[in-house]
RNA sequence: GGGGCGUUAGCUCAAUUGGGAGAGCACUGCCUUUGCAAGGCAGGGGUUAUGGGUUCGAGUCCCAUACGCUCCA
């Protein structure tokens, strides 16, 4: 009877920390938080580099532990081999004992050999080991030590010596490094294995790498050795499993069973049936990998996202959607109802799977039905692609990267699929189509940016002219500066005159800077002898740069001007930001602490938001953010700004944050009602019902400044990100009152009568559509104007009939010329669909006669022309085509179509009568 | 911030050089039939996202806007 994988697990820990006394260490998140080196944890060291690095310590010197490991995207990559062997994975659990200093290599051998063949009673002939055969350039002698240890258990034959590549490891380019020994199993039926160790053969597979940390590499390249030597080894869990339950494959192992079964009850496919070459049980390998990886990296706070490790999560999930697609025929979100199986499998060791299960689900689910949007054009495209490679057995560049940039089809995915298809992929070409995009969007971006100094020019700056003071920004009364330096298309100039295009930088200001979403103010700068328009105000380095154009004079730097703010452009920001503030304490209030702020647009005349939330708004919503932000605007409170230490101001209940970002010490807080001081005075105090931001904008001094404010959109930005926008001041006070008088013009519209009605609706509709009003209202209005709209198309509907009844009746009663053709002109058709229908009746009746009919339109003064011609007289030289534009032409149009439909019109409504002769010409001609 | 793609019936999607807006599913009614995605017949359902433009004529071509997707920064 053979242990389960959680029996193996189990065993490994126990014989380490009862045995011989470590101490058992948790997981480390998948997901490395202060490693930017690392896209996701490869290996069980990566939670103990800082001890091996010697920066860090343990209250233990012998761990013991089983770490999740993702190698996909990053220098270790397994996610191409996924699915075609017994083996690879891009999630597996690495097993591993720990010496800090403490024991080395006499005991890491004895106890790996006592627990694979005592505890696991592995037969000891099936087990090969390798040592490092030592190196010249690095000055190493052969690893004699760990030989002569191997040596008590295993004969000389059974032990391999393998160069620098395989049996010395190595951190990276510097750091703790030494020889390591591995031990292989020997899965051949007659023990012949032993040419085959570390020859990449499924029948003899390594299973345990011990590493004895012993040399420090310097920069040199030079090895020195370590004062405390340590053991790091690791053993692929999957693989002992494997080897203990007697498989030939991971696959085979109950490690993966209930998730295979979790597919199959899913998509109803046949069963699991181990084969390696067959394209469904690759599938379930694939997808039973990807579900484990994409199951832990998510529990572990990481997303699929449009970069990094997020994007190879992306990648990742992406190949699987398409197999659960396109393999097993399932076209609807379903990996995320597998996602139990694997917290079945391991939630018990790693408990965070079962906690973040439901979020695992929806993040899953969101990306799959993100995906499934653009994989069946996808799929099509890449089909024709394919089609179209029949010789060149190439998919070029251009749809590899059209599937990926308009599809989302990482180009990884595309190579996947060609080559089942037999194709390569011309990647080559793709690059090209990626730099040439790359290329358009750069020079598509802000051409230019007069604000946007390079480095050397900053420096240069900075030998010129200190740091602007803009501590006045608050200030709204013009002010006198120094002209400290001029730039002219990104370089200095010692003088700008009238025309230039030019930045000034002064000594001080209070023109506020574009930041945090407030945009730059305008103005003026001028002197006596010198006037500047600015346009806008932005913020680099340390330097406040006023954008602008020399109106007259000329300016140097040393002279002194008057900053003169644009105060009417000034007073509409600071209500706007003011507003911006209360808006996001509404939200706050409505939706959640989730609502986070994730970017702001604080304007003149409008103010945009965006927030972090898991679900749109209602409309009830939104009018509750809305009132509540009248409301504090009604109140008129104070608002009080100014400086506080960083830390005391962190600590303030309820304060709000944008995460993330880096405040200095010490920060500017907003708060709306209370003082700073208040705050300041008790901060643990529940200050949640209050605005309270740090912000270095400037602002209203009190609500009421805004007067009113209006919400009047609201929209998604992306997945899990909204927008709102909206005004405050009069343009807010207007939307709302509109809105009021629009709802009595539709009660009005409503009780026209019948004849009336169209032309009133379609006024109605036309002010509605140009209006500017709250969405508080816009639910209310919508629902009236259905109504209408219903009535509306009822009445357009009757006269339509109406039209098409009349010109069906004329058409009845419409004789065939002497030739044999048929043509009036019926102006009780209205459209060309009633002369359709009529034409149409004139066929039923008479089916072998041509027949032209057009209707005089003398409101819009046009004609309408449409002709049939039958078979048999096509013959005889009367096309249809030729028929109507000669009608057409005879009242002053064009026209044409095919040879036995064709439709025309002509724009002279009083040639009718003409058109109708010269088309009875025509015919009488052609069928003479 | 910028580029690309898309938006046609309730849903999924067609529509050749610009020439009568369609199919399948769903819906309603009738008939047939007791079942498992039933079958047959009939019917309703569209301002082709919105607004302009070109044209005798626009789902189709051009411009703008909105929304969605996707990529780049």
């Amino acid at each position: 009877m053979s242990p389960t994988a959680a029996e193996v697990r189990q065993q490994f820990l126990d014989f380490f920390s009862q045995r011989h006394q470590h101490t058992v260490v948790d997981s480390s998140p998948v997901v490395p938080h202060d490693d930017p080196t690392l896209l996701f944890t490869n290996a069980g060291m990566n939670q103990f580099k800082d001890v091996f690095l010697g920066r860090g310590g343990r209250d233990f010197v012998r761990a013991v532990d089983t770490q999740k490991c993702i190698r996909a995207g990053g220098k270790h990559n397994d996610l191409e081999d996924v699915g075609r062997d017994t083996y690879h994975h891009t999630f597996f659990e690495m097993l591993g004992n720990w010496s800090f200093g403490d024991y080395f290599k006499g005991e890491a051998i004895a106890w790996a050999w006592e627990l694979l063949t005592d505890v696991w009673g592995l037969p000891p002939e099936r087990l090969h080991v390798s040592v490092f055969a030592g190196d010249v350039s690095d000055g190493l002698p052969p690893d004699e030590e760990a030989a002569e240890l191997w040596r008590q258990f295993v004969p000389d034959e059974r032990i391999s010596r393998f160069d620098k590549k395989d049996n010395f490891w190595e951190m990276g380019a510097t750091g703790p490094c030494g020889p390591c020994s591995e031990i292989h199993f020997d899965g051949t039926p007659d023990l012949s294995g032993a040419h085959l160790v570390n020859a990449d053969d499924p029948r003899v597979i390594e299973i345990w790498n011990l590493v004895f940390m012993q040399f420090n590499r310097g920069e040199d390249g030079s090895l020195v050795p370590l004062p405390a030597k340590h053991v790091d080894t690791g053993m692929g869990f999957e693989r002992i499993v494997r080897v203990l339950q007697n498989k030939d494959s991971n696959y085979d192992t109950d490690v993966f069973t209930g998730i295979f079964e979790a597919i199959r009850s899913r998509t109803n496919a046949r069963p699991y049936g181990a084969d390696l070459h067959d394209s469904l049980d690759t599938a379930y390998r694939i997808l039973a990998d990807h579900l484990r990886c994409l199951s832990v990296a998510l529990a572990d706070g990481a997303r699929p996202g449009s970069d990094g490790r997020n994007y190879v999560l992306r990648r990742i999930l992406r190949r699987a959607v398409r197999h659960a697609s396109q393999t097993f025929g399932v076209q609807q979100p379903c990996l995320f109802e597998m996602v139990p199986a694997v917290t079945e499998s391991l939630g018990a060791v790693f408990p965070e799977l079962v906690r973040q299960q439901e979020k695992v689900q929806s993040a899953i689910h969101d990306e799959e039905e993100s995906f499934h949007r653009t994989l069946g054009r996808g799929t099509e495209l890449f089909a024709q692609a394919a089609a179209e490679a029949n010789e060149t057995k190439v998919i070029d560049g251009l749809t590899a990267f059209r599937l990926h940039d308009t599809y989302g089809f990482p180009v990884d995915l595309t190579q996947v699929m060609a080559e089942e298809a037999g194709l390569a992929v011309d990647l080559t070409g793709y690059e090209a189509e990626m730099e040439a995009a790359r290329e358009r969007s750069r020079s598509g971006g802000s051409a230019g940016d007069e604000a946007d100094l390079p480095p050397e020019r900053l420096a240069e700056l900075a030998q010129h002219v200190s740091a602007t003071d803009d501590s006045a920004r608050n200030v709204h009364n013009r002010q006198s500066a120094k002209v400290g330096a001029l730039l002219i298309l990104g370089d200095l100039v010692s003088e700008a005159s009238a025309g230039h295009t030019v930045a000034v930088v002064l000594d001080q200001t209070n023109f506020y800077a574009e930041m945090g979403g407030q945009v730059g103010d305008t103005g003026i700068l001028e002197s006596e002898d010198v006037r500047i328009c600015v346009h806008d105000t932005k913020r680099c380095g340390d330097f406040v740069l006023h954008l602008g154009k020399v109106e007259s004079g000329t300016v140097r730097p040393g002279m002194t001007v008057q900053t003169c703010l644009d105060t009417d452009r000034r007073n509409g920001i600071e209500a706007h930001h003011t507003s911006t503030h209360l808006l996001n304490l509404g939200l706050r209030s409505v939706i959640g602490e989730e609502a986070e702020q994730r970017g702001s647009l604080v304007e003149a005349d409008r103010l945009r938001f965006d927030y972090a939330t898991s679900s749109a708004p209602t409309p009830e919503d939104l009018a509750r953010v809305e009132s509540i932000v009248r409301k504090a605007i009604q109140e008129d409170l104070p608002v009080a700004t100014s400086l506080a230490p960083l830390e005391a101001a962190k600590s303030i209940q309820g304060l709000r944050a944008v995460f993330g970002e880096r405040y200095p010490d010490p920060v500017r807080v907003v708060s709306i009602g209370p003082t700073t001081d208040e705050l300041l005075a008790n901060p643990a105090a529940d200050w949640t019902g209050y605005s309270i931001e740090f912000c270095g904008g400037t602002h209203a001094a009190r609500t009421g400044t805004a007067q009113d404010f209006a919400l009047l959109g609201e929209g998604s930005l992306s997945a899990g990100v909204r927008r709102v926008n909206g005004v405050v001041g009069p343009a807010a006070r207007l939307a709302h009152e509109l809105a009021g008088s629009l709802s009595n013009d539709i009660d009005v519209v409503a009780a026209t009568s019948d004849p009336d009605f169209p032309e009133a609706f379609a006024a109605l509709l036309k002010t509605i559509e140009a209006a500017i009003i709250p969405l508080s209202s816009r639910s209310g209005i919508e629902a009236k104007l259905t109504t209408l709209r219903d009535r509306a198309k009822q009445l357009r509907k009757a006269a339509a009939a109406g039209s098409r009844d009349l010109a069906i009746d004329r058409a009845r009663k419409l004789i065939p010329e002497p030739a044999g053709f048929v043509i009036a002109r019926v102006d009780e058709a209205a459209d060309r669909d009633a002369l359709m229908a009529a034409l149409d009746t004139v066929r039923g009746n008479q089916p072998a006669a041509p027949v032209l009919l057009l209707a005089a339109d003398l409101d819009e003064n046009k004609v309408v022309i449409v002709a049939r011609v039958p078979d048999t007289a096509i013959a005889q030289g009367l096309k249809a085509g030729d028929w109507a534009r000669c009608a057409a032409e005879a009242c002053g149009g064009k026209g044409g179509g095919r040879p036995d439909m064709a439709q025309a019109g002509g724009k002279d409504a009083s040639l009718a009568d003409a058109a109708l002769n010269a088309a009875r010409n025509f015919a009488n001609e052609r069928l003479a």
